[in-house]
Order: C-alpha cells, then sequence, then structure tokens
DNA sequence: CTGAAAGCGCTAACAT
DNA sequence: ATGTTAGCGCTTTCAG
C-alpha cells in the first residue's frame, strides 16, 4: 500500500528538479539560496505523504551508512549487556544504529565479523578486543575507520580505549583482604592474555607480595559450556582447603565459584571470603552479599561513545589516540569482613 | 591501503564482462553455462585480491539486506540478553545480521525504532511488541514485511509469534503455594495490559480462586529508575505484613522483590515464600534458592528464527500464522517450601 | 537560485 | 556462453 516514493516522484508531484528536492531535505536550502516559500512547500508535501529517503541508496552514494559495529566478548553477560544497552541509547540518540555480536573471544569468528562489518561499511567500530587480532585492527585503522577499544586494549596497537584500572583494582581488593586478617587468599581466574586480565593478575600479585603472603592463581580456560567451568573450579577448590579468600577475576567466574560454594557447603566469609570483578545483582542479593570490585558502566559508555562520535564527526583531525582509565569503586560487602556471619 | 575493488575491476583485470563476474560470484554459472576453466580462473583471482562485494550496491539492487531487526524490552535484561545472543548466533549463522533496539515498552520509541527499521530496509522483524504497537505492526504485515512476534502477541494482528504458556504458568505456580498450605498469596507485577502479564494475573487468579483463597494483585508501574519500582513495592510489603506468599511477574520485579526482603529483614520462606517469574542466576543463588518458573529461552530463539527463516525463504507462500505456545518449567527451590528455613 | 547529468557498485533483462 | 545496458535512489558538480 504504502508504494516507496522516490525523491523523483516527489519531485515531479511539485514540479521542481529532484536535485532542488535533495538541498532542500538536507538542509541546504539557504546556502543555495532557494526560495522560503519552495521550501516550506516541499516540507509541506514531503510531510504529507510521509516521504522517507532510502538511506541505502544514500548509503551508497556518500559512503556513510551511520551504523556502527558493536562487538563485545558475550551479549548475555550483564556487564557487556549493560554496556550495550547504554552505548545503544547514546547511539539512537546521535543518529547512529548499531550493529552488534557477541565474539566468545574468538580470534577467527572476530575476523570473519569485522570483514561483515566492512562489507556493511559501518562508519565506526566499538571492539572488546580478543587476543590475536591486533592485526586485523589494524588494517581497519590504516584505511581510516575510526575505531574504539574497550574494556582492555591492545599494547601494540595505537588507538583510542576505554578501561578501568584493573591492576589497581586487584591490587585494591587483595590489600583489603590482607587487612582484613586473611592469609590464604587465592585469584582465579579465566587464562588469558588480554590487558585487563594481565593486571588484574598483577595487582593481586603485587598485594600478595607487599603483604608477604603466598600467590595462589588458578586460571582456567574459558568454555561456553558452563560444566567445563564449574569442573576444574570444583576440583581446585575441594583440593586447596586451606584457603580462607578467594578474588575471582569476572563475574561469570565469581558467579561460578558461589554455586560451587552452595554444592559444597562453603560459607562466606567463614569458610571462605569472597570478592569478585564486576558488580551485579547477584552478589547485591547473595547472602552474605558479596564485596565486589564495580565497574563504572555509565561512564565507560558515555566515554566510548564519546570518544567515537568526536572521530566520526572530525575525521580529519587526527589527534593523539586516547587512553581513558577510569576508577572502579570496590564495594564492601559482608563476604570479605572478618568476623561476620 | 586496500583500495576498495569493484566488480569492473576483476571485470576488467580479467578481461571479461562483469556480468559474467556476477553470475559466477552468484552460484549462476552452471544456470548460465559458463565456461568451467572461466569460473574456476575468477574464483582464484576473487579469493587472490579479496575481493568483496559492497554489500550497501547489491542491497540497493535487489532490495534485500540481509539484516534482521530485533526489538526487545531491554537488551540488559538477562531474558532478553540470553535471547538475543541465540537469536544473534542462529541469525549469523544463516548469513543474516541483527540490528536491535530495546523497546523500553515505549509505543512511541517502538514507532520511531520500526521506522528506522523500515528506513534500513531489514529482511524481516522479531518483536516483543509493547500496547499500541497494532496499527504499526498491521501496516508492516500488510505491506509484506515478514514479522514474528515473541514473549507476548498482539489478540488482534494475525501473525506468527512464540510466546509460553503464561497462564498455566502462574496457575501451577499459585497452585505449588497453595499446595505448601500458604494461605495469603498475593501476585507482584508491573502493570500491563500485554498479553502475557494479563495471562500471567489471571492463572494466579484463577488457582486462587480454585483454592478458596482471596486473592491479592499488586500493580506496580514500570519505570526505568529502580528507586521508582523499590518504593511502591516496600510500601506494599510493609502494608501487608498477612502476606506469607508472594509470586512475582517477572525477574525484575522479583529481583527487587527480593531486595526490598533484604531490607526489612524478611526470610523466605519462613516470613515469606516467593517465587518469581524467569529464572536466572540470582534466584539459583540466593539464599534460600528462589523458586522459579523457568522459560526455555533455547527453544524460545530457535523458533523464533526459524519462524522467521521460514517465512523469509517462501516469501510467496503465506501459511496460516503459526501460534507456537511453549511450556515453562516450575522450578522448585527452597523458598516456597513450607517448614524449611 | 535551479536543473541536467554523472555516477556510487551491483543485478538482470535483453541482446549477441 | 558472454557482453551491453538500464536502472536501484540518492548526492553533487557544473551550467545555466
Amino acid at each position: 500500500m504504502k508504494k516507496k516514493l522516490s525523491i523523483v516522484d516527489i519531485a515531479n508531484a511539485l514540479n521542481v528538479s529532484k536535485t532542488t528536492i535533495s538541498f532542500i531535505l538536507n538542509g541546504r536550502a539557504q546556502e543555495k539560496r532557494i526560495g522560503a516559500e519552495l521550501v516550506e512547500k516541499v516540507m509541506k508535501y514531503v510531510a504529507e505523504v510521509g516521504y522517507k529517503a532510502n538511506s541505502l541508496a544514500k548509503s551508497l552514494r556518500t559512503g556513510k551508512s551511520n551504523t556502527i559495529g558493536l562487538m563485545v566478548e558475550d551479549i548475555s553477560n550483564p556487564f557487556f549487556a549493560s554496556i550495550a544497552r547504554l552505548i545503544e541509547d547514546r547511539a539512537y540518540k546521535n543518529g547512529y544504529k548499531i550493529i552488534y555480536c557477541s565474539t566468545d573471544n574468538d580470534t577467527q569468528k572476530t575476523q570473519d565479523l569485522i570483514n561483515m562489518f566492512r562489507d556493511r561499511h559501518v562508519d565506526g567500530y566499538i571492539i572488546a578486543p580478543p587476543e590475536g587480532i591486533e592485526e586485523d585492527i589494524e588494517s581497519l585503522i590504516k584505511d581510516g575507520m575510526p575505531v574504539v577499544l574497550f574494556d582492555r586494549h591492545l599494547p601494540n596497537v595505537s588507538t583510542d580505549f576505554i578501561e578501568v584500572d584493573n591492576l589497581f583494582s586487584t591490587y585494591n581488593a587483595t590489600r583489603h583482604l590482607i587487612d582484613q586478617g586473611f592469609k590464604n587468599i587465592a585469584f582465579v581466574t579465566f587464562a588469558s592474555h588480554q590487558t585487563q586480565m594481565v593486571d588484574r593478575v598483577k595487582g593481586y600479585q603485587d598485594a600478595i607480595n607487599s603483604g608477604g603472603l603466598e600467590a595462589t592463581v588458578k586460571e582456567i580456560v574459558f568454555n561456553q559450556d558452563e560444566a567445563l567451568i564449574m569442573n576444574p573450579l570444583r576440583d581446585f577448590m575441594k583440593a586447596n582447603p586451606q584457603l580462607d579468600a578467594i578474588l575471582f577475576g569476572t563475574n561469570h567466574i565469581g558467579t561460578c565459584g558461589l554455586k560451587i560454594m552452595q554444592e559444597l557447603g562453603k560459607k562466606a566469609p567463614t569458610d571462605i571470603a569472597v570478592i569478585s570483578f564486576d558488580d551485579y545483582d547477584v552478589f547485591e542479593l547473595h547472602s552474605p552479599p558479596v564485596t565486589a570490585i564495580s565497574q563504572p558502566v555509565e561512564e565507560i559508555a558515555d566515554n566510548v561513545i564519546s570518544v567515537l562520535l568526536e572521530k566520526l564527526n572530525d575525521s580529519s583531525v587526527s589527534t593523539k589516540p586516547q587512553s581513558i582509565i577510569l576508577k572502579t569503586d570496590l564495594k564492601i560487602r559482608n563476604s570479605s569482613l572478618k568476623g561476620v556471619s
């Protein structure tokens, strides 16, 4: 029914050249000194018939698609879901659409996805990069595509990124455990060479060293299948009854840890004190509430989108890449307090 | 550097017409009886130089964008995030990209979003529709767009939808509470006329009636700002100390309910038994674990995507719209068992 | 101030 | 079996 009408249709209907229509529609009437009455007439007619420019044709012509590609690790992870939500809002508000995908931290998959995005002519990229993707990102940048990394960065790639102070975050959390008097503190995390993960381990180790304690780091290989995370984790916890505190490196592994503790009938903080990276409802509502390193998701999203929009607008001005490091907040709750039950 | 090369570039390089290239690339070589050696030569060259068709141009020409528009209520809600994740996977596997957005159940926003999607020439729509969007959806369908609704449907719009058996789910959950011996059972939900919500209330009421008890339904106006959900909820719970059980209508409100119980120092099931719609980690890990009505997210996603792909493929065959109703699973945990502490 | 015309990269009738 | 050519709907230079 709503027969798609094109710019020529409306040009014909009004007996004007389509060029003129195009100028008017793009707000260049002033500049082109087009009669105010004509402008009004056109605008009125356009509104009346509900004409909408075909964005595909426009994109083909202009090379801009008004689309941003967003690549997160896993959209169903609450941390990434919240960020995606916030970015989505800001992007739509600025006339951009988001095409998203989950990388699963899989290099091959991410490469395919980047190609897909290129294909689609997305105008900009927001990426939480997996390992081994350096070259692809670099080639993107070399081709002049605006790229903003977040949550982590690639040490050898010079581009803008937004992340939190991971090193201090785990240092601080570990110090908190030490100050509470815990002696056998483990750090349990996913095996990864990503910057944020490396920093988190280092922060833990620095604190352990500063306290003259012994470090215990358990790295678990990430897997989509939760059982394959639970099993090694369970084995580890059973094999290390001497531990009196655990710091978990991500919300996902922290949640798995809590499930195991529930299974084994271990209570925090009496049996084992617990802290996890990334705060969310599960930790807040747990009994006892779980101390967590809370990332400023809003701030992250805001920074990501504003840096990207900046690059999108002054494509010419190639300023120094910005590295924005945000502070986290250690939400101290009962799970890490000695002498609380 | 990677100078975008077009189909003509490769046609020239090989001294062949671009039509031939186009046919070969689209797998119509057989059909067009193009020489096998030529085909191979072209394929080889294409792979070598890494030629990628410009999907924008292709879309403009063919009218297909290989994009699906996905509209959920809120991508940061774990239920929708999981579904989105699953749909994303299936869609990519079938060569479709997903453009998504959160409607916030806001009719106006959803209308804008639908227009945006139309603009973008998405090939199909997956929508968890807010109230008042009937006309827009109908116009979409009238224009021949494949539309699949999920999580709820629009009673007066005849199209495919996938949802769960909401009525039986809350009926069953309420019966469970009654069987456990609870007498003052409230249903707390978001104020909404959406089908799934109406059914959930009705299921509760049917069960209450069947048990000869008195119904207490509390509807809370949805708001982005969590405090505006917590406040009326807190007031309600304080004002109704006689309640010995509450059934929450969604995971979000269930989570808020748990937070309030924590604030007020109320324990389930001794002070108040609790069941919530939508299972997730929070409920599983809570102390005590919370009984929840678990929706089959994988099945929902699978059905949604296969129905949509079906419509995308036989656009001609306009079979009867399918209504797929899936079963939920009442995961009984300690929060709803009498005589457990 | 307004219009004609040349493409953006691709597909598909319609030749040949 | 392969090439010619006309658009898809839009923007933008260049002429009036």
